[in-house]
DNA sequence: GATGGATGTTCGATAATTTCGAATGAAAAT
DNA sequence: ATTTTCATTCGAAATTATCGAACATCCATC
């Protein structure tokens, strides 16, 4: 089996797989069995001849050679997406703003950050595309997206001139299903030794946030699920998984929208949220929009 | 048709398509018949729901869509061999020298250059990967490759914080297959008005020099072929299919494998050799040996 | 410990995709 | 005008992806 029956659907595959930390969720975002999933990903796993997950008991745990496979294939992918996108908009490019996220930001919030742009006298068509940090800076520097919206600054040791606006920010709460809720609201946050938790994966700047917050205080709670998207986060919040944390900013949203309700505040957590552009000097007037309007989005004392 | 299923294979069939500016040249080069070619080709096209070529006749040319989809292509291409390339590494990562070579860059050239790396006492293990400029860089600063060979530096305009080591230069010579050179020798360089020239592609240092150097002496040969690789453009010289220029230290190695002979030298053009690595100050000792050692190989006066 | 539910995998059968042979039309070359 | 070369269309054959059924494990719970 050669390289070149590689097809974009076992990267898919093999991205939510991992994002997922099981087959059988993935098989259910994806709509298709699990028998399938599997075979894919094997198919996969030979023709790259390497192990992408450990098998310990039925618990799927990314290999160092799957960590490094998954950046590629969010970039391949990443890059795929953005081929169609650019393609199809070719002529009217001036009118266009195609915008980076990095997949750690909660869609709501990106949404609020870029909502300037769409409120513009001349309304410019946002393009969208996720993906990893490391994704995104190069479609940056190779100029297909004119802003990357992150939850960390890139530091100045990278090979990079680019340059960060911190955009707002906010506290972090934590939620959860009604039930969960009064149970573990009571003693906040002492009473949350073994609790259950979702928690973005550590290498996000909030998962590393809150875990520190925790150890600080001694407090050790059972984090059930890890993984990158909030979205998905908040889904099984909803269902009763677990408590889990977002932004100050989104607490009336959230409880709203997904019945959860509020614990408490993880005081002296902030999180900070940055656009990140080639020019220091602003031009794009659907850049300069989100630059200039966003402090006031985010107010900074919630 | 959706986009989940474009298949490594799609994008291989329209690169070499594109490379070699036919469906039948294509097909030859991968082995496989005009229809499957044509018929992927075409499901391209639908996915992506774009003309790529534009048939004029029964001759193919990229149209704009076609050019961008082209850059893509090459980069997620050689996205795909550097993550095959570098999970089998992963652990003798120390001992190793990734280079991107552009590929303009003829293979003797790039040969010649990073030799020296591999008579250090501790001989390592070089990972070439090829590639358009655009490709390289996004692999350099994401650390993919420690050096990139090009033919040109990287400008300081440009949003990449990298360095650029002259590796050496050399002139340039014409070459053509014996009963082609001695027509064109007699009268070299006035009488090559309407002679039939392979070149490379304009946006390609090269190519553009030479046309330069043409237009300045107002000689207007007939272009019959264009393209970036350069050996196939030795090739397509071997079989007399026109004249074509190279290196001039090349001479006798041209001279020699692909039994052609040197019909004169363009004087005046220079062609220079950069590595292009992210730090000024070369701690890789492959790199450095490459750097270091390189411009006594491409000796300056021929 | 045994049991039940959830999970990952294997094995054929079926659906979808890719490839090629034969044939067609149309543009260059002679 | 004739031949050669080229791109494409239309089926059949080979290859690949998906699913249903059955099986093997692990984990929680009784």
């Amino acid at each position: 089996m050669k390289i070149h029956n590689l097809n974009f659907r076992h990267l898919r595959y093999f991205m939510v797989v991992a994002q997922e930390g099981s087959i059988a969720r993935a098989s259910d975002r994806l709509n298709l069995t699990p028998q399938t999933i599997s075979g894919q990903l094997k198919t996969l796993e030979d023709m790259l001849d390497i192990e992408l997950f450990e098998r310990s008991g039925r618990r799927l745990e990314l290999t160092d050679a799957g960590r490094q496979a998954l950046e590629y294939a969010e970039e391949i992918f990443s890059l795929g997406e953005a081929m169609q996108l650019q393609l199809h908009h070719a002529d009217t490019v001036q009118r266009t703003c195609a915008v980076g996220i990095a997949d750690v930001v909660p869609k709501s919030i990106a949404y609020r950050l870029l909502a300037p742009a769409l409120e513009l006298d001349e309304p410019l068509r946002l393009e969208c595309r996720e993906g990893s940090m490391e994704a995104l800076l190069g479609e940056l520097i190779a100029n297909r997206v004119d802003l990357i919206l992150a939850d960390r600054p890139i530091d100045a040791g990278t090979h990079v001139r680019a340059y960060n606006h911190l955009l707002g920010e906010t506290g972090i709460s934590m939620f959860a299903s009604p039930s969960l809720a009064s149970r573990y609201r009571k003693d906040f946050p002492g009473g949350l030794d073994g609790a259950p938790l979702l928690l973005p994966t550590d290498d996000t700047v909030a998962g590393a946030n809150i875990m520190k917050w925790f150890r600080a205080r001694q407090i050790t709670p059972l984090v059930q699920v890890e993984c990158v998207d909030s979205a998905l986060i908040d889904t099984f919040g909803q269902a009763g998984i677990g408590l889990f944390c977002g932004p100050s900013v989104l607490e009336a949203e959230l409880q709203r929208q997904h019945g959860v309700e509020l614990i408490g505040r993880l005081e002296g957590i902030r999180e900070r949220y940055y656009a990140i552009s080639l020019e220091r000097q602003i031009r794009h007037p659907g850049v300069q929009a989100i630059t200039h309007r966003a402090r006031e989005l985010l107010s900074v004392d919630s």
